[in-house]
RNA sequence: GCAUCGAUGGUCUAGUGGCAUGACUUAGGCCUUCCAAGCCUAUAGCCCGGGUUCAAUUCCCGGUCGAUGCACCA
């Protein structure tokens, strides 16, 4: 444990000092759960968020929306956090441990304890013992803790909000817009990245457990009976690790499968599903976790939302915090929309045209008006109501009028009965649920990253991020600081900065600690002007992690340097 | 939130009821022809608030942050 918890110092030492990431507002002493992000860190987020783009923006269509962090009550009553996001609990007057009020019910078998009011627990457990230091819990109190930040919208405080906890709720507020967007066709998706909020009780673990946090989630809408992914062949045959249930319950390894393989033995519930973890699997692994320390792991039924078809979390292996969820994809079928559906009185379906309409016998029951009005005076609309229920006969009907039996005649009503189209029908999709912590992410990458060797009896401490991740992507320096060496520097410097790359000039001090310096905050490339540069116009081309040398022409070193970054070209190949 | 422990320049650290160590880093200079070399100089610190005391970085109380355990973890 002591050379675990040596990593995570390691890593969040480096990250402070070198502006990955501070504690914030330091100067009137941080608050647990925040951090900010410093030069290199927020450089570093952008990237790993933008190949987060590449895939699910560029590949997938999907398109980015950005809605409001603060939310109205309604959105968090209909997706359940206002009262499932709360846990139940309560303080021993004795020991003043605080307590799970219901687990403290279920400890003593007492039903239901989840599902009952605070009142009711308050009655239920104040004659059962406190579990920390057993004396009767007596005159306890249970409450209501909720994770979400609570405040209010305008003056007077009159509008109740809530910092949002995560973001996948504004796709889904945004459900009819994004439809006509899409122009009324399913699948479409929409995705979000953007800071969400949970008021934890104890956020300890570093930038583990944030109360502010940045998710990147994608809501993908699809139709309930057609769960194909339309490009599945792209990872039909992508192999990983999955951690299925019977695996965990019969205490296995995970095992290495296809995605074809893992749908069509119903390891995993659908194409949909099995094609965004692949998809989470090549994101993952592009911006540098290590491949050795990732697995997929399938939610028990217990843990699983009672909605949800399939539910997957993409686990990344921490020396320090274990195997640490860090995506999340779930199938939760039409759960959402039809909670906001219920909770905002508007429609969340899609019409889905036939492709040739279906026609359809229906009985028509048109009751005469004319007659009824006059007869029945206030009742006739509840008459007739009741006669378009019955589908009465030509014989006539008794109807139940407010308990009273009624006999309607024929001649009050007629009876058609005619085909009609039906153009389509309207359905309520399903959404697919792909969700990311970011900032677990970038954790990940740096604790993956982070190497440490001896070279010449001295440490040397590198971060061996990938090009596409790293801050800073090229360090130019004149191998002395004279002769006319740094005007070449800051001119090369320049060159480079034209390709659009990120370069850091540095001419202070001996050229290996320089290097150093570039090393420990993952820089993949240095470029050195020395005195041969005078005479040929070439510079020296340095590769952090084998820290080999190649000698290449300034006019070719900007489009050179460039293709490293992007990994069109390899330094091996130089 | 509770319990235990901790907090000294950017980093690591010595130490103390009475002028606060040293190293590394950083900046400037000298030197230096490719991987933290050397020399000179400079910048910079006792977590915050209260108490005890002539005097508190040191002792006491409270808080903040961090580590560990408990609890919690959509």
């Amino acid at each position: 444990m002591s050379t675990m918890s040596d990593v995570y110092d390691k890593i969040m030492d480096l990250a402070k000092r070198r502006g990955f990431i501070w504690p914030t507002s330091e100067c009137y002493g941080s608050v647990a759960g925040f951090i900010d992000y410093g030069p290199l860190g927020s450089m570093m987020k952008r990237r790993i968020e933008n190949i987060w783009r590449q895939f699910y923006i560029i590949q997938e269509g999907y398109y980015e929306i950005e809605c409001p962090t603060i939310g109205q009550e309604d959105i968090f009553i209909a997706s359940g956090h206002v009262k499932g996001f709360s846990d139940k609990m309560c303080q021993c007057p004795a020991c003043r441990e605080y307590l799970r009020a219901d687990h403290v019910a279920e400890g003593h078998n007492i039903s239901g304890a989840s599902t009952m009011s605070s009142e009711d627990l308050t009655r239920v457990i104040c004659t059962l013992p406190c579990p920390a230091c057993g004396e009767a819990l007596g005159a306890v109190e249970v409450f209501n803790f909720n994770l979400m930040f609570e405040t209010t919208i305008g003056p007077g405080s009159q509008r109740k909000g809530y910092l949002r906890p995560e973001t996948a709720q504004g796709m889904v507020t945004d459900f009819a817009r994004l439809l006509r967007f899409y122009r009324d066709k399913l699948p479409f998706g929409a995705v979000q990245i953007g800071k969400s909020y949970r008021n934890e009780i104890s956020p300890r673990q570093g930038m583990i457990r944030l109360r502010e946090f940045t998710q990147a989630e994608a809501e993908i809408f699809v139709h309930p009976e057609k769960k194909d992914h339309p490009c599945f062949e792209r990872y039909a045959a992508y192999e990983m690790p999955l951690f299925g249930i019977d695996q965990q319950v019969q205490g296995g390894d995970p095992v290495v499968v296809t995605m074809e393989t893992a749908v069509s033995q119903g390891l995993v519930a659908n194409q949909y599903v099995a094609y965004y973890l692949a998809l989470t699997h090549q994101i993952l692994v592009t911006i540098g976790v290590d491949p050795e320390k990732l697995r997929f792991r399938q939610h028990l039924p217990d843990e699983r939302a009672h909605y949800a078809v399939d539910c997957w979390d993409a686990e990344i292996l921490s020396a320090r915090f274990g195997w640490v969820e860090t995506v999340g994809i779930a199938d939760r079928t039409d759960y959402d929309l039809l909670a906001h559906q219920r909770q905002s009185g508007e429609r969340f379906v899609v019409f889905l045209p036939y492709e040739t309409p279906r026609k359809e016998r229906q009985v028509r029951v048109s009751p005469n008006m004319g007659a009824l009005g006059p007869r029945f005076r206030g009742k006739a609309k509840a008459v007739a109501d009741a006669l378009c229920r019955h589908v009465p006969g030509p014989e006539g009907v008794t109807i139940d009028l407010d308990g009273e039996e009624v006999f309607i005649s024929p001649d009050l009503y007629g009876v058609k009965e005619m085909v009609v189209e039906i153009p389509g029908e309207e359905i309520t999709p399903h959404v697919i649920e792909p969700s990311y912590g970011i900032d677990r992410m970038i954790y990940a990458v740096l604790e993956h990253s982070y190497d440490e060797e001896i070279v010449e009896d001295e440490e040397r401490r590198v971060l061996r991020l990938s090009p596409a991740v790293a801050p800073v992507q090229v360090a130019v320096f004149p191998l002395l600081a004279r002769d006319g060496l740094c005007e070449i520097a800051v001119s090369v410097s320049d060159a480079i900065k034209n390709e659009g790359l990120l370069v850091e000039y540095d001419d202070s001090g001996a050229i290996g600690r320089r290097y150093r310096r570039q090393d420990e905050i993952g820089t993949p490339f240095a470029v050195t002007v020395d005195y041969d540069t005078k005479e040929d116009s070439t510079v020296t081309l340095r590769d952090r992690d084998s820290m080999g040398q190649v000698r290449i022409p300034i006019r070719e070193l900007p489009a050179t340097v460039r293709s490293l970054v992007e990994g069109k070209v390899v330094f091996s190949d130089l």
